[in-house]
DNA sequence: CAATTCGGATACGCGGCGTATGTGAAAAAC
DNA sequence: GTTTTTCACATACGCCGCGTATCCGAATTG
């Protein structure tokens, strides 16, 4: 290994950091995770944090930005893999919601993240999920395939009723046996967006 | 005024926490309202708080709980009002999506109720919002004029959707104009539930 | 009128965040 | 290659806020 300079040094730290956060913040929650205990987890103290992030809250976002970033990736891919693009947008709601099941992914981003940080469409780097789901959304309207509203209202819409969806089923006490009942309602409701009546 | 008994003053005690909880979690935010400030300000101290609500969780409880009863009375009334049971339901997504634009609303039982109490579903008093959709989308199913679905999740993902539609309204530079974009794509949501085909 | 409850106030300790300051090693200056 | 500067991170400090334990006085009970 060459020595190291110090900015592959720096990113590494940020890099240890960024994945201690995204542990406490998934196990305790962001209100009752502690930087102290994060840091020195890491090998590091809340100096490095402050340098790094700013505060607290800067953590909380470059981890939700990694994780969100995952998300996106994830979906989109899993979007672009289906038959067509209509069949593309319902795949890439089902795995949203899947994806939503994870508590990590529910406590950090869907909780904690709104709550702490604002509303994603506030967001600085604006949130990678939703802008996925506008782009697929704006190629379906020129498509023709879906009506022609707002695609990113419609995004939005749908984004959130995946969330909720999921949400709802891990709060069941059985999440897997109703997690196609879940599936099937956004389903439905994804089909009032068609612009052609079967 | 008669000489007040004690159990009518402890419940005025409450009112008036209840009421400066709900201005200080309004305007400053759940993490950030202090018990001290907020209890001063209605005249009391910190004890009455522990003693009447156990501790700050659950004084946002017992505001949540008050909003959202309200909230679900305001749209159960403006559902009932509509021609036929579709209208109705229709017009109750609009009435929480218009609802949900307080930024009382927003930040209290949007954004800091989940993160900090979990989600809806898990609460012990249920949320009152969800159970009347619950029950209109029951009623339509009943009727056959919605697709028999899974009555809770339909219901759950048309508030969801709804919530995300007031916060992505709220989100953007002007409010007033996109709202009617953010309703009409509701409307087209909600259609997908339809068993008819028009 | 004495005894008792109990709603609310007072006082204390602890933990956590943010900031101001220090330090040693890498990078730059020459 | 030595000196100087930079800067990533550590250390130390102060403040604030929550929760709890204890106390007080007025309304209830008999």
């Amino acid at each position: 290994m060459p020595p190291k300079r110090r900015s592959e040094m720096m990113e590494e730290t940020r890099a240890k950091l960024i994945r201690a956060g995204r542990a406490a913040f998934a196990e305790k929650g962001y209100a009752a995770a502690s930087m102290d205990e994060l840091t020195a987890g890491a090998g590091l103290t809340r100096g490095a944090l402050y340098h790094n992030f700013g505060d607290k809250r800067g953590l909380l976002q470059a981890v939700v930005n990694q994780i969100d970033a995952e998300m996106a990736a994830r979906a989109r891919a899993i979007g672009s893999r289906a038959e067509n693009a209509w069949e593309g947008l319902l795949a890439e709601g089902a795995a949203y919601i899947e994806m939503a099941l994870e508590p990590e992914v529910q406590r950090v981003v869907l909780l904690d993240g709104p709550a702490v940080l604002g509303d994603p469409s506030r967001w600085p780097s604006q949130d990678g999920c939703l802008r996925t789901t506008v782009d697929t959304v704006r190629g379906l309207i020129a498509q023709g395939v879906l009506k022609p509203v707002d695609a990113e209202a419609a995004a939005r819409l749908l984004n959130g009723a995946a969330l909720n969806a999921a949400l709802w089923t891990a709060a069941s006490s059985d999440p897997p046996a109703v997690l196609p009942r879940a599936v099937e309602a956004f389903r439905c409701l994804a089909t009032g967006l068609l612009a052609a009546r079967a």
